[in-house]
This record gives structure tokens, C-alpha cells and sequence, in this order.
DNA sequence: TCCAGATAGTTACATATGAAACTATCTCGG
DNA sequence: CCGAGATAGTTTCATATGTAACTATCTGGA
């Protein structure tokens, strides 16, 4: 006598990861939409100039696992609140550099610990041990998706 | 001297939690809209009346972490597709109760044990210990960030 | 040198989404 | 019994997003 399959969404990994993304990721946007009224796309392309400047957009969507379109609007809108500047490459035409403008690394200045701060606050019901338990599993389960 | 603050996205948790969860749950997305065209709001409709029949949308809603919207549009587009079936809650002409129907539980009878194999392998780069720690420390995080 | 791909980035279009306003129904105090 | 909220669910509208088509530039072989 087979059973009818269920799927008990509580216990559902994919599913909670999802949530409970959803929640941080939202909580943290919150913070910097209020304040500086960015998205989060252009949150990701200024968090990954201000790690590495001159990278192209290209490389930018690789790093923020955003598609080029999104980066491609996100550089946009950063460029006409001049808080990016855009250069060309010298060797290759179609390849842009794209940097912080003063502008954007100070608001990258000021949004850098508040982020921090929010990572510090989520992760502050984990001990170290298992701080470290979360960082060794997100990377091994990194591996087990495909990356597109 | 202090030097510049600087937020290195390949350590900060919650982005990679999110670029984690986001090819997880495309990979999924993937497999029920090919073969069903089912929208992520829609599966996630599907999967809360598969495990709990008769559930109003606001109860859908709270078990799906989604607002009220989107399970609103989903809901639609399902009874377009007769994979729902809608009545009223007799002492509550507000309340609307739903089902799915023959057709919706024949779909998610297929989709739930392949739901099931792609979480199998998304976590079997996990052994069984580091699957259960991963359980815990979820819940854990859950506890640690607003639901709304 | 020239042209058939490749690649960087943008644009256009159709669809998805979220916030706020709206409708319908219910509840409760007077 | 009636009217001021509360609640369930829908609709509207403005914006965000993804896919596919497009432009511009580069590369490598004939």
C-alpha cells in the first residue's frame, strides 16, 4: 500500500534557504534603500567596485552573480546619481572600467559597516564554532549547484 | 592610521547565502516550469495545499512566507488551469477555501518526489551528520531575523 | 586584408512584482 | 440594529526583471 507523496515545506531545505534569504537580504536593502535609495543590484555592482575598482561590467557580473543585463542598468543608474565613473580600456574598445566616484565610495564608506553590523546581528545566535560550521557547509554546498 | 573598511563579498554571509539560494532555487524552477509551466508563486501554492487541503489564501500565505498578492495571482492563474478548486468557508463569506484539484494533484504527486531527488543531491556533498547541523543551524538563523 | 564568428554591453519587449487603493464581508460596542 | 473599524482578497499602477535581439568592437584564419 503506497502513501500519497508529501512534501512538508518546514522541513524542505531549498525552501527555507529561500525564506530565510529572502528575510536577510530584505532586511539589509531596507537600510540602504532607505538611506541612499539604492537597489539591490546597484548595492551588489558598488560592493564590488569598492572590493576591486576598474573591474569591467562583465567581471562585475561575474563576482555579484548577476546577469550582464542587471549590470548593465544597475551601472546606469549609478552613473547618472554620479556615484561611478566609466572608463574604456585602453587595448579594447567594447570593455569598460568602472570605478567608485568620490561620491560613491563615501556612500560605500558609510554602508560598509552598517552591513557588517547587520551580518554581526544575524549570525549572533550562532556561537563561533558553528559561525565557522555555516561558512565550511555554504561553501561545500556552493560546489553542488550548477553555476547557471 | 585607519585604513579604508572594506566588505569582501566572497566572506559576507549573506550574500552568500543569497547567490546560494538563488541557483538552487532556479535549478528547481527550472524542472517544474519546463514540464509543467508553473510559476515559482504557483508551485509554492501547490506544495501548501498538497501537504494541508483547504487552507485559505491568507493561510497559504503565511505558510509560504508570501504576501497576500501573490499567492492572490497565483491562486488565479491555478483555477484558470483547473489545478485548484475554490469554495467559501461557510461561516465566512470572506474566506475562500482551497484545494487542488484531480488535475493539481496529479501534478504535484509527479513533482514532489522530484522536488525530493534535487534536494537529495543539492545535499549530498553533505554527509549525514553535516546534513542535520545544516537543519539546525537554519532554524537557529530563523529565529535571528524579522519576519517581516 | 577581409570576413565569419566571438564577445562586451545596450535596448526593446513582454511579463512579474510590490505598494497602495479598493471591494466585500464580518465583528463588536453602543 | 447600526455604524466604525478590522479582515480577506482583488485590482490598479508604476517599476523591476529576464529573454532575445541588437550594436559595436575585436579575433583569427583563409
Amino acid at each position: 500500500m503506497r502513501n500519497k507523496p508529501v512534501l512538508n515545506l518546514d522541513h524542505f531545505i531549498p525552501y527555507r534557504l529561500s525564506v530565510l534569504t529572502n528575510r536577510v537580504s530584505g532586511a539589509i536593502a531596507r537600510h540602504y534603500s532607505d538611506r541612499f535609495s539604492l537597489s539591490i543590484p546597484e548595492w551588489r555592482v558598488m560592493a564590488a567596485l569598492g572590493q576591486t575598482p576598474g573591474l569591467s561590467a562583465r567581471q562585475v557580473a561575474e563576482r555579484t552573480a548577476m546577469d550582464k543585463v542587471q549590470v548593465s542598468r544597475a551601472v546606469q543608474s549609478l552613473l547618472e546619481a554620479k556615484r561611478l565613473t566609466r572608463g574604456t580600456h585602453c587595448e579594447d574598445g567594447r570593455v569598460s572600467q568602472l570605478s567608485l566616484s568620490p561620491q560613491g565610495l563615501a556612500i560605500y564608506k558609510e554602508l560598509v559597516p552598517v552591513a557588517l553590523e547587520l551580518e554581526r546581528e544575524f549570525l549572533s545566535v550562532l556561537d563561533a564554532a558553528e559561525r565557522k560550521l555555516l561558512d565550511r557547509l555554504l561553501t561545500k554546498l556552493s560546489t553542488a549547484v550548477p553555476k547557471s
